[in-house]
Order: structure tokens, then sequence, then C-alpha cells
DNA sequence: CGCCATTGGATTGTATACATATATTGACCC
DNA sequence: GGGTCAATATATGTATACAATCCAATGGCG
């Protein structure tokens, strides 16, 4: 879909510029093609990804408050490296956050946002078992998808923003490109549950649900994340962190 | 401190535009210069606030990400009506993620920074009974410090980050601007507990303080709205909301 | 008379030129 | 020889000019 211009440096059609940069500057960071710790210079990124330095000043400034990078006044933007730590603490906040919005979605939802829960996960399930990347990948967007939608059921916004700003859910959810077929089946009945507690509205089964979802997640990261850097990961540039190359190998 | 130029639009003698920007765009938002679903037009941001554009943009974006505005692509940024349920929602998050802060500070804080705390809420104390607003103003200070202090001491970067652009801290928590000698006293004796608790490693016992402290904060501001709209607001722009107008009278 | 297309104005999106601040390098002094 | 200061270079911060887009009003057509 808007994927494949992200890559690519060329003439961008008709996409906004502001959106080729942050697209483009997230993969070079997530790729390693500026390492962690890099120095960002904004002329540099620009004439890389052909926008000028308006556009990739607001990338950068997005990407600051996503926690990507980091913006010394004066000085320039920095790549953040994700550690161990890091991870765990996205993962405790999403659970925290998700799972609050659970509890609120079973509150609020309505019939039709119900019904389209209900139309998701079984829409996911009915692709089992994945055997091909594209399987996968209608998955990984009914999962997406599934995120989202609680988020907007519980009628939190902030909430729903927090979550986003986060660690773009698309990365984040999509890590389970390396799940195996038992795990996704399992992530895939967790939804079904979830649902069914919405629907039944019962916050506190909702958001228990959530929230041993969202850690069940974390660990099986945490699994993949000690084995790591296998692959055919660019990685040439010597400090390249692992888990950003993990996050690359993720995300399509 | 900072705040001598929040609201001046003047020369802005040595500060950064986009600052100027932030600072006198968010006043004017909160002080109903811009009412409630108000179209933020650029130039005409940008000309009152005697900067150029580019600085308002950064601005409108980074109010973007803090909620205060609502950008339409091609379009431009408007203005966002702050609800009860808004509030509610906030103060909510505010309770899960410095409750949760305080949990990780007693669990990470270091000897330094403890001291710190004990510090900060015994020069709150010393100020006490706070007679003029000079105190008031010492103590909202104090006050800011703890929480941000909790927040660092949790070592948790994103969960402080989140907290902060939930809604600019010095907004929220000044809001005892208000508060009667009573009130002030008891916030403050709760910053005790708090430190005690993060003191004696006691992570439970520190998140149910601090969740207690913040939901009690969110009482009284409710109360304080129910009563709301009276003094000197200027308000004339007939569609201001509430709320707006609240947080403006507790900002200074 | 109502609906659709077209055109004009205004506003956002982007590029570039200029101002200012910071980091680095080299020379000079101690 | 090491440290400090100053000059220069480089990068960020800001302003402005230009391009693309959207909204509204107007006029033509069914």
């Amino acid at each position: 879909m808007a994927l494949s211009d992200a890559n690519s440096t060329g003439p961008a059609s008709k996409v906004r510029a502001t959106e080729t940069a942050y697209r483009g500057l997230r993969a070079l960071i997530v790729n390693g093609g500026f390492p962690a710790g890099a120095h960002l210079r904004e002329e540099r990124v620009a004439s890389r990804l052909g926008v000028s330095r308006t556009p990739v000043r607001e990338a950068i400034r997005r990407l600051a408050a996503e926690g990507w990078v980091r913006i010394v006044p004066n000085q320039g933007a920095y790549v953040y490296e994700w550690s161990k730590h890091d991870v765990e603490e996205v993962f405790a906040l999403r659970a925290m956050l998700e799972g609050h919005a659970a509890e609120c979605a079973a509150r609020n939802a309505t019939t039709t946002q119900i019904d389209e829960l209900f139309q998701i996960s079984q829409g996911a399930s009915a692709v089992l078992p994945a055997k091909n990347v594209e399987n996968i990948e209608r998955i990984a967007e009914f999962n997406d998808r599934f995120h989202k939608l609680v988020l907007e059921a519980s009628g939190q916004r902030r909430t729903a923003a927090a979550v986003f700003h986060l660690v773009e859910l698309p990365i984040t959810l999509r890590n389970f490109h390396q799940f195996t077929a038992a795990e996704m089946e399992r992530s895939i009945s967790q939804h079904h549950a979830i649902v069914d507690a919405i629907a039944a509205g019962d916050a506190q089964w909702a958001g228990a649900i959530m929230r041993a979802h969202v850690l069940g997640g974390k660990a099986l990261f945490m699994e993949r994340m000690e084995t790591a850097p296998t692959e055919d990961t660019p990685m040439k540039s010597g400090g390249a962190n692992v888990l950003n190359t993990i996050l690359a190998q993720s995300e399509m």
C-alpha cells in the first residue's frame, strides 16, 4: 500500500513531502542507515530523501515526540538507542494504557463497534493457518485494526494518542511476523476473548485479558530479542543497535 | 522565571521564536483569544505574536501532540474544546501513569534523588501557611519540581514524556492557586507520605498514595469547575469554553 | 429552479535564502 | 608542552517567496 514509497527516494509522485520525510527517516533509523547516536544533519537527511529541510524538520520533531530521536536545542537531533529497558517500559505502558482502554471500551462501545470487533477477530481467524507471507500480512492488518478499534471504542482520545505516540502501532504490533503458527492462533483467540468481554460489558475482564495479551506479546518479543541479530541485516554501520534491527525486520 | 515572557508579544529579546510562538499561542488558546473550534490561520497567529509562520507551524504541531488543537491536512488547525470528559480522562491517565512512576521510583530512586525529594517537600511545608500570592507561587514551584522529580526518579523516560504531553504540568498542577489553606496543607502532607514510601522502597505504597493524590486533585478541580466562570475572564469571544478559562485562571 | 462545473481567492505545504548560535581548529601565551 | 582564546566553518533557527491545494462563490446548463 503506502509502504511502496517508504524507502524510495524518488520523486514521491503525489504524496506530501512531510510524509515522505517522516517515513523515510524512520526507515533509515530503523534499518541502521543512521546508527544509534548518530547526529541527524538536516540538510544531509533532506538531500538523501529528496526533499527540502522544512519537511525534514517536521519529521524530526515528530520522531522526537515518538521517542526515536532526541533533540538538543541549537545543536540538532540524535538517534536514540533503544535499550532492553526501553522495550520493557513500552510494553508496560501499553499494557497499562490498552488495558485501561479495554475497560472503557467495555463500558462505552457502541453496538456497531462491537460488531466490527467481532468481524475483525473472526476475519483473522478465517485466515488461519497462515501459510505464506501474504496471509501473515493480512493477520497483521487485522491485528492492527483490532487494537486501534478498541482504543477508539474506549472513547479515550488521549489514551489512544498516547499509545500511538509510544511507538507507532504498525511497528510494535507487526513484530509477530516471526510468530509461530501456535502463537498467532493464541493471540487471535485472545482477541476473541477480549471482544466477548467488551460485548458483555465486563470492564474488569476486558482489561485483564488485554493486559495479559500485551504482556504475552512482550514475552515473545523479548524472546526473539535474545536470539536476535542473524539474517541479512545491514548493520555494517558498526553500532547499529540490536533492537532497531529487530524492529526493522518486523516492519514488512 | 521563564514565565515573564509567556504572554509578552514583544521583541522576544533573545528567546527562541519557536518558544515565543508556543507559549504565546497556548496562552491565546487558554485565555480564549482563540475560542474553541476556531480556525488557527498561521499567518494571523504569526503576525499577532510577532514571529513568522515557520515557528508558528512548529508550535501548532507541538500543541497538536499535546491535544490543544487538532490538525486537518491541507486545511489547518482548529482549537480543541475541552470537555468535562477530557478532564476526567486526563486525570485518570495521570493517576495511572504517575502512580506507576511512583512505584518505579520506589524501586529505582537514587539516594540523591530521595534526598532531593525530602528537601522539596519540606521546603514546601516551610512556606505554609501560604498567605500571599508569592507564597502560593513558591508552593506551586515546589509542587511542580516534586512531580517532575518523581517522574525522573522512576527512570521511565517514556512514562514521563507521556505525562508531559498529556497536558503540560505547569498548567494542570498549578490549578491549586485556588486551593484553600487546608487543601494545600493536605496536598503537601501527601507529598511527604509519597517520599516516605519511596525512601522505604515500598512500591505498592508509593503508587497507591500517588494515585490517591492525583485523584484528590481531580476532585478539587472538578469542584471548582462546577462553580466556575466568575471573575474577570475575558470570554467576550462568545463560546470560550469553561475549562480553558479555568485553566487560564490557574496559570500564573 | 436546482444542480454541477469553473474560476477566483485564500490558506496550507514546500523550498530556499538569510541570521544566529555552536563546535572546531589553529595560533598564541603561559 | 599544555591550555586558553579567538576566528572560522558548519549546522540549526527564522523569515520569506513560491507552489499546490482547498473552499466558496458565481455562472451556465439541464
